[in-house]
DNA sequence: CTATCATTCAATCGATCGTTTGAATGATAC
DNA sequence: GTATCATTCAAACGATCGATTGAATGATAG
């Protein structure tokens, strides 16, 4: 109980200020945001995250660099590929709470909220429980619109996956009649 | 439980990126970030403000007019003065947040913390618990270093505020002989 | 109404950031 | 070993950020 904070500012608090700063400058940008937001969904090598964000492999790997130098993502060679993930459980909270700021001060973004949904809602009117209930019951298909490689790091139970982008040639592969509910990522 | 993800990036998950970035930004620099921190502990006004952090009264105007801007603080008119203060209290989860991260990904902030507790306990070694117990029994005086302004925002209750700077010229209010207790902000 | 004071605006300048380009590195496969 | 491929480095540039200066605003006190 006895923290005697030194006049104007001690040389630790100095430094510990700017590490923070340093922190939150590194994910001050969407595209580092967008890429933390993949890695947030598991591992992944600098060359499909460039893909996906349609970022030049350079420019991923430098941003994706400046990232690892600050601390919040961390790299491991796996064959060919260099695999990024995100260091610790405390930087997807801090991206939780930004979002958590975001909500409550940004028109924008509360009015983008609503609308996802409200769409949700309006579509499919289901609970995560009642989901599972009419999952048992067998009456229902569950399909999982991501990219196969986001599918493949955790999904719904039961759930067949079928990217989005390969909805319509793949559509056939559905029984027809029977009720249908597709998921993706949530609204961000 | 159905978000459709268009094709490479939609133009409201793109801005939502932007505004979340913007906020990043916003407390990723040391001088806002301290700021914010004066600001955490009540409602306060650009000169105090700049003042306290050693900057110019234009210079923190304007970091105040950027934070405002992006919606974690807010001010108000208060006679000759326009006193900000922290928008919403998410806006403190995430430096809250930020400080974990810092905490984990940072050896230098753990070794400052570590630092601080340290000190604390060798020096006092006391519990909140045994603090009060103690402060029952009267057989200590307990003084808050902190300046009047940010004791008069609350301070343990039979507290009294000596001002750091203060102390040595007023050692003498203090009865000789009796055991001293003194808390100031706490690590950062 | 005028004087005063706190705050904000506007313009400037150096520093840092973000992207692009093309070459260099470093691991694997043959 | 050499070829190949993913990643990183390095240099260049325009854009944005942050501090400083001095003037403008806007509310209050007299």
């Amino acid at each position: 109980m006895s923290t005697f904070e030194p006049m104007s500012m001690s040389n630790a608090k100095c430094e510990t200020l700017s590490t923070f700063a340093e922190i939150a400058r590194a994910i001050g940008n969407e595209h580092r945001l967008e890429l933390l937001n993949l890695l947030a969904q598991g591992e992944r090598c600098v060359e499909r995250l460039a893909q996906i964000t349609g970022l030049s492999v350079a420019n991923a790997s430098q941003h994706l660099q400046l990232m690892r130098r600050v601390g919040i993502v961390r790299s491991r060679r796996d064959g060919k590929n260099v695999r990024y993930r995100i260091s610790d459980p405390s930087v997807l909270e801090m991206i939780a709470a930004l979002h958590s700021v975001g909500e409550h001060t940004s028109d924008h973004v509360r009015a983008v909220k609503g609308d996802y949904f409200d769409v949700r809602d309006e579509e499919s009117g289901l609970t995560p429980g009642e989901l599972v209930t009419l999952l048992d019951s067998g009456d229902i298909s569950v399909v999982d619109v991501r990219p196969e490689d986001e599918y493949a790091f955790g999904h719904i139970p039961g759930a067949m996956n079928i990217p989005f982008c390969d909805l319509a040639s793949r559509m056939t592969e559905l029984k027809p009649c029977r009720r249908l509910v597709t998921y993706g990522r949530g609204p961000y």
